[in-house]
DNA sequence: CGCTTGATTGAAGAAACTCAAGGAAGGTGG
DNA sequence: CCACCTTCCTTGAGTTTCTTCAATCAAGCG
């Protein structure tokens, strides 16, 4: 999508030294947020910095051994697995700030790949190490724990709650979420766009390709959406709101 | 539905001495399995067992304060929440070992209701003690983790997996979880019963009661299971296996 | 330039839903 | 003990919604 090499906030955990964290579009789902320097700063030496990742490029592999949780820096990952029929799903987005693995946390292996999506760059956390400290920093153990209760009722949200409504809803629903956690950048005018394909859209709303986009015109032509072809906007309004929610 | 009063595993947890946890049917799930005798007496030293919860009697409810996370120790639980239309949904179903509420980690409050399936018992753990005794024991630190972990993994799993499939691979996927997952006793023959009204199975399938009953009616006529009105057995066999994953 | 990939649109089909009625089981009160 | 009622499950008929299949179109890339 975006060809030019993005500035990598690498500093949000690696140096430490500066709580970028606290500037983070996502400040409370970043483990580091919250923390003093003393305590960023062994976060920051267990943890690495990595990328950038290319679109399409794996952060891990359902083969791989489980190591190590993830924070998006840049960028933005899907993670995805398989059906049993053999065609792909996808189990969730993330974004900057948003920690993401930790579905695998307890299993020996990744069940399912986390991929990006457009230039990406992430901060790896190795599990045992992350563990270990937090047995050591309170604040931190606090802040994982409040991290992972977060993901459970977003999964169960986002889920359960748009599972049987129609699909235009689905389609609003998801783009107020992804709205309302403020985990993308806007344009001036306070849109923003989606860097993930419709195709995966669709999947992870659990619709055909075909449906959604049949649902993206109608949201289109009653104007509460722009949608051209490769990029959506979802256009801030009491309708907007209404749809999604009502 | 079973009038009998249970007897009370009220062991499990409670007491320390005898680790109970070790025969539990969900093992892998039991916060305490694992810890030897001291942590178990340490977990137990803050834990508080309730009960008995009668069917539809409420352990928590969403207007509550968050204060504990609970593990059912006999019985069955449910999880339900409204939707933004005001119907009720089915989060999830929690058996003998079982953790819940921990869903509502890092958030104020409670946001579904837990509410008792038959006569249940369950162990009160209170948040901030066992956080604060997960920083001074990094076995159960290690544990709670990799429960929050297998929650995820199984929410995902769940909900993703069986989303878009036909209803009656879903009833079959959701048997065979549930057979898998041992956490329902089974009679001499092998098969288990649901302590679930199938009200609520087909609302946490994603369901009209009308489309799980012709579901179940379909299933029962080509015999992979039985379909007695208030109870449903699954007949463990291949044919049943190929039908929820094939 | 032609190929591939992803998005769109149309028409026909299948699956689940809604609405409505009927039936079985359990509880209550006479 | 039986009648009654309520609740839950079942079954049927018609409708909505999404899917499937197929064709078209646009964009990106060799």
């Amino acid at each position: 999508m975006t060809t030019e090499k993005p500035e990598p906030r690498l500093r949000v955990i690696a140096s430490g030294a500066r709580t970028d964290c606290d500037q983070c579009e996502a400040r409370d789902r970043c483990p580091g947020a919250g923390l003093n320097d003393e305590q960023l700063k062994a976060l920051a030496a267990i943890s690495t910095t990595r990328g950038p990742y290319k679109p399409g490029e794996a952060i891990y592999r359902m083969e791989d051994r489980f190591h190590s949780l993830f924070v998006v820096q840049t960028g933005a990952v899907k993670v995805e697995s398989v059906s049993d029929e053999g065609d792909a799903l996808v189990d969730g987005f993330y974004f900057s700030g948003e920690m993401f693995g930790v579905d695998a946390i307890g299993d020996s292996r990744y069940r399912n790949d986390a991929v990006a999506m457009e230039s990406t760059w992430v901060c790896e956390l190795p599990y045992d190490k992350l563990e270990h400290l937090c047995g050591q920093i309170p604040e931190l153990q606090h802040k994982i724990f409040k991290l992972l209760g977060h993901q459970i009722r977003q999964i169960n949200n986002n889920l359960v709650h748009n599972r049987g409504l129609p699909a235009e809803k689905r389609v609003m629903m998801f783009l107020q979420t992804l709205s309302e956690s403020n985990v993308i950048r806007r344009n001036e005018a306070g849109r923003f766009r989606l860097p993930i394909s419709k195709g995966d859209i669709a999947c992870y709303l659990g619709l055909r390709p075909e449906s959604l986009s049949r649902a993206l015109s109608k949201l289109a032509a009653e104007g509460v959406i722009r949608n051209n072809a490769k990029l959506i906007e979802l256009v801030e309004s009491e309708t907007a709101f209404e749809l999604a929610y009502k």
